[in-house]
RNA sequence: GGGCGAAUGGCGGAACUGGUAGACGCGCACGACUCAAAAUCGUGUUUCGCAAGAAGUGAGAGUUCGAUUCUCUCUUCGCCCA
């Protein structure tokens, strides 16, 4: 029988489809539309598994909804602006935009050998002027409608490589590449005011109905709304501090106040800038970082100050007011008032300074004299030893009341409180969009006009420099505005800025005048389905619902909230990791295995020790080329194997057997495809049966469904059925217009999983018309069934029956059937459960 | 510490709103073809048992005629947050 050549038959579809430009769309009125989007890349050079999973699970969805009828906006960009390029130009010495732009020829390449259903019309690269220079237009729009402002912040500083660093880049309080001690400096910088938006971000995010629950649940936490109450703290001491402001949850806790805790960035912090032992408090600080994780975990400290906070409620209680490391500035009004018995920070920190720890709260099994012991009681209860407070249901009721008495006192005020902070998009990097402003002599900021736009980075400069080379770069930072000098921005946009709105530009790629045209967004937005890794669940994609709605913001032609109406979150391809006996990590392709059980290197020379799956990893060398595997298997095949073992929203594991298995697979469907077209020749004159026309209706009602859940590793399944099923089938004769009508279902069918086999033969078939099949639920339905027979709920038997039988006519079957007898022996039946066309429970 | 989720053969995983547990694949075993091997094809494969049968979905309880599925408690693992 003949090989299947996928080289030959992927290569000539991926041609046709390129040629014809099968897959470009344009708005066509009237005709519903379907948005597939998948997460697009960076161009780093070379695709991975991840990649390869992610676009044949967009792909599988675009391909049905083609089918289907719509008209599939199914796009494809580049996401080329960050820090790889700008590394990697110093490195090698060459121009990051060269280095981008054939990283993407290399990419797109592989890309194209996937097979995938791509209007490559529309693609995009962020690091292009066309691309950036209607960012920059958003970014003055945004300044415009004061969604961006300018402030002094506090960032990671590396002082050798003097730049900012992100909070992952720095471990262990060193910088990740010069490993240099990171330091705390103030910076200004660049803000989106996205916590403008927190409360709609909250909201928004219930009417996403088609997005996984976790995702929804991950940004509603860290949208972080909280109630609570701002409180006025009367200070005493030697300073000239009045008040402090604080911001509170608790506020039904103050009677077990017993510090004032302040960020070391809190105004009062003036007073001491030359306090040297304040000095060196400060300094001690900033060596345990400034995320949320590395205050929880590391000690508590403070700082002792001579002043004095007056309990709001007992103005006879004064308590001492120190700073404290454990306290943000970013968080309420960079202070907080400490109750050690119902906090677990404050605890510490009192058991530390040797402060008071008063129980105000008790668990409701506790009695009147309940004390906290050994660690902080955060949980409900009922509030003792705080007069007026006494007696109220914690906190439910307790700080509600608390609020009330306060408020009226005029001593605090209740108060929303958002964790999400706005977003700083500022970096002092090269390789970015530059951030379309300049500023005169006294620092005042100047949005650069319309007619000087795009700012286009600088070409050909030396990156050979400490900091922001565009800092550096004289000529280019020098402008005149209208006869006045000024001086350009250096820093350049965070790259999720790029990302914030790329999907929008997807719809209008070549629209010069703006990012997109309304006309064009209107029809393909909402995307329908989104899809991507998980580890974008909660930046991305809520910078993404920041941007829509800033844009949509005081602009009566966008009405445009959330940019996803569906998100699926594919899991990561996983492989077995290898190590030499001198646990160096060892790569796949350098490992072989006789009888599968031991592993060695392929030059026999060492015994390698398995080690467990983890998710493909350079580090690892646990990666696989998705490459090799187009080249040695086929697309169809690497495509029906990543979508065959897992669900997609899991992990999957990739492994050689698999594979092989799905490429041999393919022959054998390639040899069925064979046979069948052999049977349609002899042209048979009768059908022997209709077993052929209900399995195919069954086929297509399990595929169809399948593919509506995302339930892509059971169509695999459903395959591999149908080939078992047609192989057997297929020698009992079949007329030939009965082979033809139902193949060309099934091969439809398979079309969106393995593309270019399918195409190949239905164009044997010299089929025209190809659309989505539809199944016939009358031809499904069967005049029998199969019925279990349990006794005592226990399965003792499965009787073949005609359909819809009733419970006497089935009861006097059973009495003849030995089998069923013998359990029933001669015991009376004292309940019968008849479930119609399913099962009958006898209870003796 | 909090939130979310998961746990099913040797492995990846099926099982619709409670109704035949283990679909499909991998692996393994046996057989056919072959001088032989690979490839291919066929058969079998939860465990114990020759069999009849019994046990069985992380552990324990509960609801039910009937629980992988629902409820409670616990264990382990994963992810996110602190």
């Amino acid at each position: 029988m003949e090989r299947y050549n996928f080289k030959s038959i992927e290569n000539k579809w991926q041609k046709i489809w390129e040629e014809n430009k099968t897959f470009s769309v344009q708005v066509v009125k009237g005709k519903k539309k379907f948005y597939c989007l998948e997460m697009f890349p960076y161009p780093s050079g070379k695709i991975h598994m991840g990649h390869v999973r992610n676009y044949t699970i967009g792909d599988v969805l675009a391909r049905y909804k083609i089918l289907q009828g719509f008209n599939v906006l199914h796009p494809m960009g580049w996401d080329s602006f960050g820090m790889p390029a700008e590394n990697a130009a110093k490195q090698n010495k060459l121009d990051p935009k060269e280095w981008t732009e054939s990283n993407i020829a290399k990419m797109k390449y592989q890309l194209k050998k996937l097979g995938l259903s791509i209007d490559w019309e529309r693609e995009i690269s962020t690091c292009s002027e066309d691309y950036y220079k209607h960012q920059q237009k958003f970014f003055l729009e945004l300044l415009e409608k004061k969604l961006v402002y300018r402030k002094e912040n506090y960032v990671n500083w590396d002082p050798v490589d003097e730049t900012v660093l992100a909070n992952e880049q720095v471990i262990d309080g060193k910088g990740w590449r010069s490993g240099a001690t990171v330091e705390r400096k103030k910076l200004n910088q660049w803000f989106f005011n996205i916590s403008n938006f927190s409360q709609e971000l909250l909201e928004g995010l219930e009417t996403l109905d088609s997005w996984p629950n976790k995702v929804k649940i991950m940004q509603k936490n860290w949208i972080g709304k909280s109630f609570g109450c701002e409180i006025d703290f009367k200070i005493e001491g030697d300073l000239p501090v009045e008040k402090v402001k604080c911001f509170t949850t608790r506020p039904d806790t103050l009677f077990g106040f017993s510090f004032l805790a302040l960020s070391v960035d809190h105004e009062i912090s003036e007073f001491y800038k030359e306090d040297d032992s304040f000095i060196k408090f400060k300094e001690e600080c900033s060596k345990s970082g400034t995320t949320e994780e590395a205050i929880a975990i590391g000690e508590k400290i403070g700082f002792k100050t001579n002043l004095n906070a007056i309990n709001p409620l007992d103005p006879t209680k004064k308590v001492p007011v120190y700073f404290a490391n454990f306290v943000l500035m970013d968080y309420g009004f960079g202070a907080v008032f400490g109750c050690p018995a119902h906090d677990q920070r404050d605890y510490d920190f009192a058991k530390k300074y040797n402060l008071e720890i008063k129980t105000v709260v008790r668990p409701s099994e506790e009695n009147e004299k309940f004390q906290v012991k050994k660690e902080a009681y955060s949980g409900q209860g009922i509030i003792i030893n705080s007069k007026f407070l006494n007696g109220l249901q914690a906190p439910r009721n307790s700080v509600i009341e608390t609020i009330k008495i306060l408020e009226e006192r005029k001593l605090g005020k209740k108060k929303i409180n958002f964790r999400l902070k706005d977003w700083g998009v500022s970096r002092q990097r090269y390789w970015g969009c530059p951030i379309p402003v300049a500023y005169d002599e006294n620092g005042k900021v100047h949005p650069i006009p319309d007619t000087m736009l795009p700012v286009k980075l600088p070409q050909n400069i030396n990156l050979e420099v400490k900091g922001n080379p565009l800092d550096s770069e004289k000529n280019w930072k020098e402008i005149e505005i209208e006869g006045k000098k000024l001086t350009r921005e250096t820093d350049t946009l965070d790259t999720f800025v790029c990302s914030s709105w790329y999907f929008l530009r997807f719809c209008s790629p070549k629209n010069t005048e703006y990012g997109f045209n309304n006309e064009d967004i209107n029809y393909w937005m909402p995307v329908d389905q989104y899809i991507g890794g998980i580890e974008h669940a909660i930046l991305h994609l809520l910078y993404s619902r920041f941007f829509m709605r800033a844009i949509s913001y005081k602009n009566e032609k966008i009405n445009l909230t959330e940019p996803f109406d569906g998100l699926f979150t594919q899991g990561m391809v996983c492989h077995e990791t290898y190590k030499d006996p001198d646990n160096n990590w060892v790569s796949p392709d350098e490992v072989e295995t006789v009888d599968g059980k031991k592993y060695l290197k392929r030059d026999r020379s060492k015994l390698i020790s398995v080690g467990p799956t983890e998710s493909m990893s350079k580090s690892k060398k646990n990666t696989i080329d998705p490459e090799d595997i187009i080249s040695n298997y086929g697309a169809d095949a690497a495509r029906l194997f990543i979508l065959s073992d897992s669900p997609p929203e899991k992990d999957v594991q990739w492994s050689e057997e698999g594979i092989t298995s799905a490429f041999k697979f393919v022959q054998k469907l390639w040899n069925l495809n064979s046979k069948i077209n052999d049977e349609i020749k002899k042209d048979h004159k009768e059908d022997t049966n209709d077993e052929i026309l209900k399995y195919t209706n069954k086929f297509i009602k399990k595929v169809t469904e399948n593919l509506e859940n995302f339930s892509y590793n059971k169509i695999i399944a459903n395959l591999y059925e149908m080939y078992s099923f047609l192989i057997k089938q297929i020698n009992q004769n079949y007329k030939k217009e009965t082979l033809i009508e139902n193949y060309t279902k099934i091969l439809i069918a398979m079309q969106p999983i393995i593309p270019h086999f399918s195409n190949e033969c239905l164009e044997t078939l010299q089929v025209k018309d190809i659309n989505w099949p539809k199944f016939d639920e009358d031809v499904l339905k069967e005049n029998k069934t199969k019925l279990v027979i349990q006794v005592n709920g226990k399965k003792r038997g499965l009787l073949e029956t005609k359909i819809n039988i009733s419970e006497e006519e089935l009861i006097q079957i059973i009495k003849k059937d030995e089998k069923i007898i013998k359990h029933l022996g001669n015991s009376e039946i004292k309940r019968k459960i008849y479930i119609k066309n399913k099962l009958l429970n006898i209870i003796i």
